[in-house]
DNA sequence: TCTGGGGTCCTAGGACCC
DNA sequence: TCTGGGGTCCTAGGACCC
């Protein structure tokens, strides 16, 4: 028997809210709500208590980052505006981001997993794929089971993660990453889920499109408006149909991701392509009445992409803003420069160069400075 | 109770060069 | 006077993801 490839996705359970429950263990089982700004920390009282903030009464335009499960019963979830998931749960906990936190803890688990499994794709804070093919144990068979061993690597891995940090994950092993990406889905939280090819038709078909990691919410209306719900009904489409109405190359993915067809190697290394600062303000802000608050608040980003350049040793040719306007509507300019830059006067410079070419008529939303086109020195 | 912040990748048109 | 291709870079917008 040739060795199976066996890709496992490894999805950290509700990260953010369960690195918080391991500072708040008083919070376990509640209905906790991570986001919005600095406003709400807990406060520790005399006796040694603590008290918490809850969503009731809460005014701004912050977004859910991430809710419990027992803030998801109330159908709160992550992206929703701070405002409506205190209509749906006012009685629930929230508290503020902290980053350093939850990349302290990102850290930890990636390390604990690369004992066991060296060969890993880093996809954000609380994301891993992990080639499980060469770990030993993974291609045994197990009685008459072909995918016991690598069920039984996978269960060690979570075990791991269990142990350096206390936090549970779900975990999707399939031959590549697209099903794994789906399958640790299916068992969440804290669940395992190992499946073969030939389980496509019978535990990926029944799904609606969405859940395949690509289609987003324009192509899942453009689909159900042709009567195409289910990865099913993706799959009995057939390839000439998907690129006449999506295009070449859309077209022909869609067509190989409703059949379980993916063979995308797992990146383990990449270098940044961007840096980016962006802010929402508290309210729209006007370009002539609030010139001066625009303007501290554009040269900060500026400054604060330099800094990041700077402390992560990169340098930036392309200098591009962002402005989101009360109708939400959003515009970029950005403009190349001769040899790459990182200090603040020089992005500064360039960034008030690419603002002069936008309208500047309706109020101001949000507002972002960015360097692209990176070079490490 | 409208919709954060940090990213990647793709497309498409125009400039410019050979 | 009017006609080519092809390739690369730059810019703007948009889809999507965590």
């Amino acid at each position: 028997m040739p060795p199976r490839r066996w890709i496992a996705h490894l999805d950290m359970d509700a990260f953010y809210a369960s690195v918080e429950l391991l500072r708040y263990p008083e919070l376990a089982g509640q209905p906790v709500v991570i986001g919005g700004g600095r406003r709400h920390q807990p406060v520790l009282l005399p006796g040694g208590t603590r008290t918490f903030s809850t969503l009731a009464g809460y005014a701004g335009r912050g977004v859910v980052t991430t809710a419990t499960y027992a803030a998801r019963d109330f159908g709160v979830h992550s992206g929703m505006g701070l405002m409506k998931a205190a209509a749906l749960a006012p009685q629930a906990v929230l508290l503020p981001v902290d980053f350093d936190q939850y990349r302290h803890y990102s850290r930890r688990f990636k390390a604990a997993v690369a004992e066991v499994a060296p060969v890993i794709e880093d996809r954000g804070i609380d994301e891993i794929y992990i080639d499980l093919s060469d770990v030993p144990g993974a291609q045994d068979t197990i009685g008459f089971d072909t995918t016991g061993g690598v069920r039984a690597v996978a269960q060690e891995i979570r075990n791991t993660v269990k142990r350096a940090t206390g936090l549970s994950c779900s975990v999707g092993v399939t031959p590549n990453k697209l099903l794994s990406k789906i399958a640790s889905e299916l068992d969440k939280p804290d669940g395992l889920t190992v499946l073969t090819q030939a389980e496509v038709p019978t535990r990926i078909w029944p799904l609606p499109v969405r859940r395949i990691n690509g289609i987003g919410p324009k192509a899942g209306v453009k689909l159900a408006d042709m009567g195409i719900r289910t990865i099913a009904d993706l799959a009995a489409k057939d390839r000439a149909f998907l690129t006449e109405h999506f295009g070449r190359s859309y077209g022909r993915w869609l067509h190989d991701a409703a059949h379980g067809v993916d063979d995308r190697l797992l990146v383990t290394h990449s270098e940044p392509v961007s840096m980016s600062r962006e802010t929402t303000f508290d309210r729209d802000l006007h370009a002539v009445r609030d010139r001066a608050e625009l303007t501290r608040i554009f040269t900060q980003l500026a400054e604060q992409v330099a800094t990041d350049l700077q402390k992560k040793g990169y340098a930036g040719r392309t200098i591009g803003i962002k402005l989101r306007f009360d109708d939400f509507k959003t515009v970029t300019r950005d403009l190349t420069l001769p040899e790459p830059v990182a200090d603040k006067a020089a992005i500064r410079h360039a960034a008030g160069q690419c603002l002069k070419r936008v309208d500047l008529a309706r109020r101001i939303r949000l507002l972002g400075v960015r360097a692209g086109g990176l070079v490490k020195l």
